[in-house]
DNA sequence: TCAGGAATGCTTTTT
DNA sequence: GCATTCCTGA
């Protein structure tokens, strides 16, 4: 074994060399940034091969899309045979799915619902159990049912069971309803699918050793990120053979919010008794003055596990903490930074910008309009959600179930046929009545006696349309995509339109591309298997690392990447860390906010630059700003640089300046407090963050409103 | 039936 | 600030 690592054509440290040549038995490599994990699973994947064990019996899984296709060309580019299987866990399963649909219990031509397709669905599961949209909120109400059960693998009966207080009851009810709802539209959303897949393994013994059977070696990367279902999904595909190896970082775990359980890989020992655990923390990537901020900073985390970042590479230029005066200047910053890269020769591939929030892109964006830098923002669903793109996979989504109502009666009228609220009304009244779905009772208009003559012809047409398409369902996805576009009167209705329309048609024939790509490299194209894969397409597989652009993205898109120089803006208290990561006293969620920053940092190889502005505009309000606590964790080398174009209007800085009067009896605040501030008033002090005399209090005022007030401005008296 | 404007809600991160 | 829903009048 050890002979065929000289194939690599990297040198590999001991523990990349221990992992790559584990073979059997179960195996955790804990991976610190930059530390060449990506490099050691598809050496893993190579070294399994060079076996002799069958590619057919190698499963890997990964976080995205994009990390799937790049562990495909690394492998093959290792020249190794192709066969094995690399995708995300949530198309395993819709694979999964599909393949053992009967014994789960579902359709295999089911629709894949996303966000906007599940807030619908609540919401109508909570009007229909008659409840209150204000005490129910649909948005919340969902988050539950996704986070909180779903995820969980808490099915609707278990739930049901467990209610016993009058919110809870009904929450089982809407959830139920739910259930209920996706199951008429023969739709699964992204919970299900990891969730039916759970319980198939689960409840179907034969399917369970059949699988874990043909996975005999199982790799499962950011296993730091992986929720209760997909836990229980890699234990059963292991069970068999215990040939699991997962890898991942818990410092780098950023999607509790979605549900992912940070104690799947720290209790991967327990789990796994007899696991080889490797630890990789050299870090090949970044200088060692970036490396020893990002260690600082994560050296504040409590729940953690300790663990060092070895830099490898030479010393660099120290992290530049640049501060502001609003998010335009900031844009402006930015993009001047950026010039002068280039002009020192740097690629604008070699640049990124991440921020906390999409919102930002914004202000960004202008700024490298205005200066003529082109840029790619990371965020590849929007396009998906464009209304044209959405109407004609509305008209694909139908012909390969009809059940799916939520498509279904957005094309009814789209473009306008002069079908109405009414019509829909009595049709779906007919179809409650006689039992039927709601496209049955369309193809039965002339059954429908409520309808008016004219209404039964223009649904007659409608139907009869669509059954002229679905003659061509079969084989490649791009030419009935064309036909649709153009029979269904989208295209003429788009032409009407004038200008924006022209823009729609344009973007259409890009989704239309798309799909004549998707025909090309596919063995055997289907529209089934089309619409399934680009439901699970996500921002970060729009990336493109080599557009010749500065790429702009959310820090949660930014994992898994790095790049030369990398800029991290607004860095302020209240959007990193978040608002509603602060809320409550729970320390975990400002906690999963540093891991967050800290995600950022170790993106970049040589250059970093952190940025906060003195005045930021959120949801159209300008408002003063405190900087982030993380600033001062990053370590004391790091003080602020103000941007030296810029003018201060001198009469703002009087008065901001620190309260003459503070003093180290005040300097402390305890929850409860009472005090008085000039301008707000009377309040009560929710929370303090110690932080010498950058010390943040929060404190909730006699109106109502909570404040976040950097104590040496606040100018706060004890009552 | 439908266009257009007013009112309301929602606004973190994503497979 | 933006998107969606609601409402009105033709």
């Amino acid at each position: 074994m050890k002979s065929k690592s000289s194939k690599f054509k990297i040198p590999l440290t001991p523990s990349q060399r221990k992992a790559i040549c584990h073979v059997e038995g179960p195996l955790l490599v804990i991976a610190g940034p930059g530390s060449g994990k990506t490099a050691v699973i598809t050496y893993r994947i190579a070294a399994l091969i060079d076996l002799g064990i069958s590619p057919h019996n190698i499963c890997a899984i990964t976080f995205t899309n994009k990390a799937a296709e790049e562990m495909r060309q690394r492998t093959r580019a290792l020249g190794t045979a192709p066969g094995s299987h690399i995708s995300t866990f949530h198309s395993l399963c819709v694979r999964i799915l599909r393949r053992y649909a009967d014994r789960a219990g579902i359709k295999p031509n089911f629709s894949i619902y996303n966000d906007s397709d599940q807030s619908r669905c609540i919401k109508r599961a909570v009007k229909e159990c008659d409840l209150d949209t204000t005490n129910f909120p649909p948005a919340r109400m969902l988050d539950a049912v996704s986070t909180r059960l779903k995820n969980n693998l808490i099915d609707v009966d278990a739930f049901k069971a467990q209610a016993d207080d009058y919110f809870t009851k009904n929450l089982a009810r809407i959830y139920d309803r739910y259930q209920h709802i996706l199951a008429d539209h023969n739709a699964l959303d992204f919970d299900d699918l990891l969730a039916k897949t759970a319980f198939l393994l689960r409840d179907c013994s034969d399917v369970c050793s059949e699988l874990s059977n043909r996975f005999k070696f199982l790799l499962i990367d950011e296993y730091q990120d992986t929720n209760r279902a997909q836990y229980i999904i890699a234990r059963a595909l292991a069970s068999e053979h215990k040939n699991i190896c997962a890898t991942g970082d818990p410092d780098q775990s950023i999607y509790r919010w979605r549900g992912a359980d940070i104690r799947n890989i720290l209790a991967f020992e327990k789990d796994w008794p007899d696991a080889t655990v490797v630890k990789l923390e050299e870090n090949f990537r970044s200088t060692p003055n970036i490396l020893e901020a990002a260690d600082k900073l994560i050296a504040n985390n409590r729940k953690r596990k300790q663990k060092t970042l070895i830099p490898t590479k030479p010393a660099g230029e120290d992290i530049a903490v640049t501060f502001f005066e609003d998010e335009n200047d900031e844009a402006q910053g930015v993009v001047r930074r950026i010039k002068q890269l280039t002009e020192q020769g740097a690629s604008l591939n070699d640049i990124a910008v991440f921020y906390r929030v999409n919102a930002q892109s914004r202000a960004l964006e202008e700024a490298f309009i205005r200066e003529k830098i082109i840029y790619q923002v990371v965020r590849g669903v929007e396009f998906y959600n464009r209304k044209e793109i959405r109407d004609l996979l509305a008209y694909l989504k139908v012909l390969v179930n009809p059940d799916d109502e939520i498509a279904l009666l957005r094309i009814i009228n789209t473009p306008a046929r002069g079908i109405g609220k009414t019509t829909i009304d009595r049709v779906r009244a007919y179809a409650v009545q006689n039992k039927v779905s709601f496209f049955e009772a369309l193809s039965k208009a002339e059954d429908i006696d409520s309808l008016a003559k004219a209404a039964q012809a223009k649904l007659a047409v409608f139907i009869n349309m669509l059954g002229q398409f679905k003659k061509d369902i079969e084989g490649e996805v791009a030419p009935l995509a064309q036909r649709v576009l153009v029979e269904s009167g989208l295209e003429k209705s788009l032409k009407d339109e004038g200008d924006e329309g022209e823009n729609a048609l344009e973007n259409i024939n890009e989704l239309i591309n798309a799909a004549s790509q998707y025909d090309q490299h596919t063995e055997q194209p289907s529209l089934l298997d089309y619409l399934q894969q680009i439901a699970l397409f996500s921002d970060t597989d729009a990336y493109d690392a080599a557009a010749g652009r500065v790429a702009l993205m959310t820090l949660h898109a930014a994992k898994g990447l790095e790049f030369e120089n990398v800029f991290i803006v607004g860095v302020e208290h209240g959007l990193l860390p978040h608002e509603r990561s602060t809320v409550n006293e729970d320390l975990s969620e400002l906690e999963e906010e540093r891991r967050l920053l800290f995600v950022g940092i170790t993106r970049a190889k040589s250059q970093l630059h952190i940025s906060h502005a003195r005045y930021r505009t959120i949801r159209g309000q300008q408002l003063r700003t405190i900087p982030s606590q993380f600033l001062y964790e990053l370590g004391p080398t790091f003080t602020d640089q103000t941007d030296e174009d810029q003018d201060f209007d001198d009469d703002t800085e009087q008065t901001e300046t620190p309260n003459s009067s503070f003093s180290i009896q005040d300097s402390k605040f305890k929850k409860g407090q009472l005090v008085r501030h000039k301008t707000f008033g009377r309040g009560i002090v929710k929370k303090f963050v110690d932080m010498g005399e950058n010390s943040i209090v929060e404190v909730e005022f006699s109106s109502g409103r909570t404040k976040s007030l950097m104590l040496k401005y606040a100018n706060l008296s004890k009552v």
